[in-house]
DNA sequence: GATCTCTAACTGTGATCACAGTCAAAATCC
DNA sequence: GGATTTTGACTGTGATCACAGTTAGAGATC
């Protein structure tokens, strides 16, 4: 008789959320640019819903600082600052070293494969220059690590950290000449959990959440 | 002829932002407790509003996970079990830590009269067995120290895990009859603090965070 | 030609309504 | 008396409207 409360217990059943799970996932793969503006009657439009599920989603994006909203202007996506970058990859490094760590000690083999074909979708992005697909893959790879903490509120926060950055990436991504090697940190960091070795992990995490502040000292 | 972004660039003045921002602190300092219900007709008859604003704020809080929204029932506040506390205050741990070090190199001495201030009001609070008010300093003192990083994200992130442990702590609180020498680990901090040392700030925050894991297992 | 002014379209915001699902207590049946 | 059904109050959700503040472009003015 004891009430499951843990099964579908969430409000994903409703427009407002679907809304705000589709705009987050825009924003973290890059297809949102800097500064793009977002009006709630276009986006009610383009979705085919009234104007009400989407002023929700946006407050909500609003709140978590992934949008940014005006007295009485149109909401729009943050053009980062360099100093506002950095502090967002800094709390990156901080919890996704954390969260590695503690992932190392808990990783196993169908683990690992799932972290290699994502890193393998990863280069044929990269082969493409598909920037929203190359950020996607990042996304789940990481995604992945985090959810091996079993700490769902390390991961959500994570989650909202890569909302932020996403479109500051993308944006950084697609004028970028030269990879360097970021391919080959990823494939260091499932070495280091297959070793389940949690102290390199850590840092190796924490170097690769780094790699967006070098991003933009490189290209303004 | 710089657009001046920065300033009055929020929308903190329109009334879900200050019902949201009002039900935060309630929650912060433990006035609204755990399982408790929220209704939106309720709350806007409260505070004197349509129906429009409770939701909108209400949606907010659900967002960061600072109140459950469920498919069509009331909202209410969660009932943290004991593997949920110890993920938010090892979150905590992390980012306060982090955001410590930082502040020890930040701080000047005019912060910490303030911080012995806060300190100073804790301890009143205490004596008045006011959980509510001893809440409050402590989120304010803590809140202090992260502003002294410069780090809005990281400030803002660990308000975020102070609204979730609040309704929690403050259940914690009232049923404690030790104690015990967190009043004198908060001096320590200070102590840390002044003499500039990051390593110890550290140190201290995380096991202060800590705190909250130790109080459940005595109480239950 | 450059500057200013006005206007028309656009912005989010709050209120109100209808609707469907939830839940508990009251009424009914066995 | 106990189990079952029903009913009515309560829940969030979505749509629609009126309103006020913003913004950018057209047009007038100098």
């Amino acid at each position: 008789m004891n009430d499951p409360e843990s099964t579908g217990d969430d409000l994903s059943e409703n427009l407002s959320s679907k809304i705000y799970s589709g705009l987050r996932m825009e924003l973290i793969v890059g297809d949102l640019k800097p500064a793009a503006k977002l009006s709630i009657r276009k986006l009610a439009e383009k979705f085919g819903v009234s104007a009400m599920p989407v002023r929700e989603a946006l407050r909500q994006l609003a709140t978590e600082h992934a949008l940014i909203g005006a007295k009485k202007k149109a909401y729009r996506v943050p053009d980062l600052r360099s100093a506002e970058a950095s502090n967002l990859f800094f709390v990156r490094a901080v919890l996704e070293g954390a969260a590695a760590e503690i992932a190392a000690q808990r990783v196993n083999n169908q683990d690992l494969e799932i972290l290699e074909r994502f890193a393998n979708e990863m280069e044929i992005a990269w082969q493409k220059q598909d920037a929203s697909s190359f950020l996607a893959s990042n996304f789940r790879l990481h995604s992945h690590v985090y959810s091996l903490t079993g700490n769902h509120a390390l991961q959500s926060m994570i989650e909202s950290l890569y909302v932020r950055t996403g479109p500051w990436l993308a944006h950084g991504i697609v004028n970028l000449v030269n990879p360097d090697n970021w391919m080959g940190e990823h494939l260091e960091i499932i070495d280091a959990l297959r070793r389940r070795d949690g102290a390199a992990a850590r840092r190796l995490m924490e170097e690769d959440a780094e790699w967006g502040v070098h991003l933009y000292n490189r290209i303004g």
